[in-house]
DNA sequence: TATAATAAACAATCTTGGCGGTTTTATATT
DNA sequence: AATATAAAACCGCCAAGATTGTTTATTATA
C-alpha cells in the first residue's frame, strides 16, 4: 500500500449500521456519534487482528469506513484514539462479565456446587471473549508505554475493583470477604493464565480438567470458611 | 535521534565482558561469539525495557555497543535476531528451571507438603524472572504476528514438553501421571496469570494467599491420586 | 593476500500529525 | 419560510521523522 495515497473507505455503512433519518434535529449529533462509535469498534477489530503496535491509524480509518482527516477530526492523535477505546472497553468488559454471570445469579438459594462449576465456565467463557482479548492487548503494551500506562492504569483499578464486587454480589453466601477475594483471585488469575497459554494440545480436555480442579478448591474453600464462622 | 545518524555505540565493552587477548588462535571466532552474544544480550535487556514493537536495530546495537552495521552482518534481518533470541531463551528459561527446581530435588524421600510448598515457590520466582518475561513479550507479540508465530511455534511447544519432563523428575512419586499433568498446568497457568496481572494493590499478601491455596490443592490431587491406585 | 568483522552512508517505505479547503448541518435574522 | 451566517464534519495531501535492509568502504585477522 502506498504512503502517499490514502486507503479508501470500505465499507462505511455495513460497520456503522443503521443511519438516523436525515432532515432531523440533532442529525449531526447522531452522526458524530456513529462515526466515533465505528472508529472504536474499528481499532478493537485491529487490536484483536493486528496487535497493538501494527494498529495504525490509517489501518483504523480504513476499518471503519472513515477518511483518515475525519479521524483526525474526532481523535486529533493515535493515543487519544486508545484513550477512547480503554473507556469503552472499560464498560464493555463490566456489562459482559455481568451478563455472563447473571445466568447463575441465584442468591437466594444455598451455595452449590453446580453454580460454582457455573461461574467457573462464566470466567473461562469471559476471558475468551473479544473485548477481553482487545483490553490484554493494550494492558501488555501498556508495560513498556508510560502514557498507555497512565491511562489504563486507574482504569485498570476500578475495573478490579467493580470486578470483586459483581463476584460480592453474585455469591453473598460468602460472608468472609478476604477468603472471597482469594477465591475470586484464584478464579480469575487461573483463567487469564490458560486465555493467555496458546494452547495448541488438547486445549478442550486441559481447560476442563483444570477448572474441575478449580470447582473442587472452590467448594472446599467455602466450606471451610463457613465452618470458622 | 536522527534518522540519518547511526546511533553510536556506549559501552561496547562493558556489555561485551573481558576481551580475550589478542594474537591467540582463536580470537577472531571467539570475538564473534562475543559480539553475537551481546547482541542477544541487548535484544533481551530491549524487549524488557521497551517492548517487543519498539526493539528497533538502532537500539539494540547502540546498547550491545556494536554499530548496525556489524550487527546487521552477524543477523542480516531484525526478524533473524528475534529467531535467535528465541532458541536463546528457550534454553536459558529451561536451565534456570532446573535450578530452581533443583533445590527441592529429593526423589527418594516421601512426598511433603514442604516439598510442595517449595515447588510452588519456584514456580513463583520462575515467572518473574527477565527471561519468562521477555519470552511472553515475544508469544505476545506472535499471536498477530504470523512469521514470529512460526518461529516460536515449535520452540513453545518442545519446551512444554521438556517443562513437564521436568516436573516429572522432580515429583516422580506421582505415578498417575495424567493428574501430574493436571496439577502442573494448574501450577504454571495460575503462576503465568498472576505474574500477567500486574496487581497494584497487596501484591505480596494476594499472591501468598493465592500460592497456598494451590499447594493445598496439590496436595490434595497427590492423595486422590494414591488412593486411587 | 584473502576472509571475516566493523563502520558509515544510503534508498525505500511507513507512520504520524497538521493544514487548506469543501461539504453538510445548525442557528439567527428578516 | 427564506436566507445568511456560523459551526461542525469531512477529505486529501504534505512534510518530518523513524525504521529497515542494502551497499560501499575500512579495519583486523588468518
Amino acid at each position: 500500500m502506498s504512503a502517499r495515497s490514502e486507503a479508501k473507505p470500505k465499507s462505511a455503512v455495513a460497520i456503522k449500521g443503521k443511519r438516523p433519518k436525515r432532515n432531523e434535529k440533532g442529525w449531526q449529533a447522531e452522526k458524530s456519534a456513529i462515526t466515533r462509535s465505528a472508529i472504536l469498534e474499528a481499532t478493537i477489530q485491529c487490536l484483536l487482528e493486528l496487535g497493538y503496535a501494527n494498529t495504525t491509524t490509517a489501518l483504523i480509518a480504513s476499518s471503519a469506513g472513515v477518511s483518515r482527516g475525519a479521524m483526525m477530526h474526532h481523535f486529533p492523535s493515535r493515543m487519544l484514539v486508545m484513550r477512547a477505546v480503554v473507556d469503552f472497553l472499560h464498560g464493555r468488559r463490566l456489562r459482559e462479565y455481568r451478563e455472563l454471570m447473571a445466568d447463575i445469579d441465584e442468591p437466594q438459594q444455598p451455595l452449590t456446587h453446580e453454580a460454582t462449576a457455573k461461574s467457573v465456565e462464566a470466567a473461562w467463557r469471559y476471558v475468551n471473549l473479544p473485548s477481553f482479548v482487545a483490553y490484554q492487548e493494550l494492558l501488555a503494551a501498556s508495560r513498556t508505554d508510560l502514557e498507555l500506562q497512565q491511562v489504563i492504569g486507574p482504569v485498570e483499578k476500578d475495573f478490579e475493583k467493580q470486578f470483586l464486587d459483581t463476584a460480592k454480589a453474585v455469591f453473598p453466601h460468602w460472608k468472609n470477604i478476604a477468603r472471597l477475594e482469594g477465591a475470586h483471585d484464584m478464579v480469575h488469575f487461573l483463567m487469564k493464565g490458560m486465555a493467555l497459554s496458546h494452547m495448541d494440545v488438547r486445549k478442550k480436555a486441559r481447560s476442563k480438567r483444570v477448572m474441575a480442579y478449580l470447582t473442587t478448591i472452590l467448594s472446599d474453600i467455602y466450606k471451610e470458611a463457613n465452618l470458622i464462622e
